[in-house]
DNA sequence: CGCCTTATTGACGGACCTCAAGCTAAGTGG
DNA sequence: CCACTTAGCTTGAGGTCCGTCAATAAGGCG
């Protein structure tokens, strides 16, 4: 009997309880492991037949750059999700990826993707489950850059980061190791690199947040979570769907 | 043999050539036909085992309210777009579906998709590319509000919504007839309605575009082209990509 | 030690918001 | 036919949130 090994299997099986054969089939997409630095840009937007991977260990970004050289980050990624997913299914990818600390990724063919839907439906059900859950944590990304201050926003992304965390076994309810600079808070939340200082200094003075030397403390959670109106339920992950 | 009767079957072509029993599940989605009257909301945030719908006619959007009452439109919905389809799959819907004029859609149960994905898993695979395209367009609009200014931002919206019309064959490359209100406007790029109000008598001023009595004119494709940074790539539907 | 990345803080300006008032067009009922 | 209402659009005045520019620490790391 094949065991829940990677971070991947056990997400997905929080959705659907996968099947020996799904498993198997699951697995195929963990051959083809690879390193890559701090840095490296695994997928690159605009050009054609990228890959796709799955991470295992550590933290990447996805962003697309502007015109004017500025850089807009969609999401973070940590292990167990996808990275690049949609630039396989479109000719040319919409969008780049690249590594924010040292991490372990293995290279998912579209192929692999396509032979899943064939011959494992449940598997198939379960991706399609996975790209809805991070196309809503992007909705209530775009919900915080339209609608909040910098500072209502920058507290609910510190709280959906740790809640996702949470649900992979990484951090602790009162807070997380981050690698993450003020330069990348900047670029996803739509701000300025020196506004997000002073926001940042504001919610620590308030006793709310502490960003600082790699680790985020959440220092006053009920306060903190009524000003950021966050609600974690489109993060949930209930008992299976399909049993 | 069946034809491509639906805005639905026919985006989905563009992406998988599907067979016939393919378009017979695909069939299956549209039963369930019903009108709604403007402004009747059709899924609502936070409520459990909401429908999905495909819409056949008119226009829609799906938007999230904030504790202040604000309101942020994620995006607009146009004929042979799904609605609601992450509501369900997750228990609770994480967003709200409002019909913009009158509309025609059908309703979809959880077990049609899952049908779907079960025994037809080319049609699975143009579900899950659907889904993707979604996303990309949620994204475009996430780097929209997070890095663009008002007057970009609005061009870039503005020629988005032009070229999906397009790909529906709906307008023309000059213009579109636009049921929108500058309200619908404020909501959707994050801006206070007065603030559109100005930035389109800019936009006007300009020569770039008009956007007037329930029309929007394209009055100088290129400059606009050229002052949004818009590159339709991401809408794209190329030759299948299944054949 | 010297270099580069990251963090911090102040001064100043501008994009966008709020409040407020008034306008137009279309509907509704007397 | 006309008063009245309502939804949508328009414009001005004034304030604020946040960006830019600039300078200085404060660490990692060869």
């Amino acid at each position: 009997m094949l065991t829940l090994q990677t971070p991947l299997a056990s997400k997905l099986s929080a959705f659907v309880a996968l099947s020996a054969p799904d498993l198997e089939m699951l697995a195929r997409f963990h051959r083809r492991r690879r390193t890559f630095q701090a840095g490296h840009e695994l997928i690159h937007e605009g050009e054609k037949n990228q890959s796709a991977f799955v991470l295992a260990e550590g933290w990447a970004c996805s962003y697309k750059l502007l015109p004017d050289g500025e850089r807009q980050i969609v999401d973070f990624q940590i292990p167990g999700d996808f990275l690049g997913l949609r630039s396989i299914l479109f000719r040319t990818s919409d969008h780049s990826v690249e590594a924010v600390t040292r991490i372990e990724a293995s290279e998912v063919l579209a192929s692999d993707i396509l032979d899943s839907f064939a011959h494992a439906p449940r598997l198939a059900t379960a991706v399609l489950w996975a790209a809805s859950r991070d196309e809503a944590m992007v909705v209530e990304h775009l919900v915080n850059l339209g609608r909040r201050p910098a500072e209502i926003r920058t507290a609910h992304f510190l709280l959906e980061l740790g809640a996702r965390l949470r649900l992979v076994g990484v951090g602790e309810a009162a807070g997380f190791e981050c690698p993450l600079t003020q330069y990348h808070l900047a670029d996803v939340l739509g701000l300025s690199a020196v506004h997000v200082n002073r926001v940042l200094r504001q919610l620590r003075e308030d006793g709310l947040v502490t960003f600082q030397k790699g680790r985020v403390d959440f220092d006053d959670i009920p306060r903190l979570t009524r000003l950021a109106g966050f609600d974690p339920e489109y993060l949930d992950q209930p008992r299976p769907f399909l049993p």
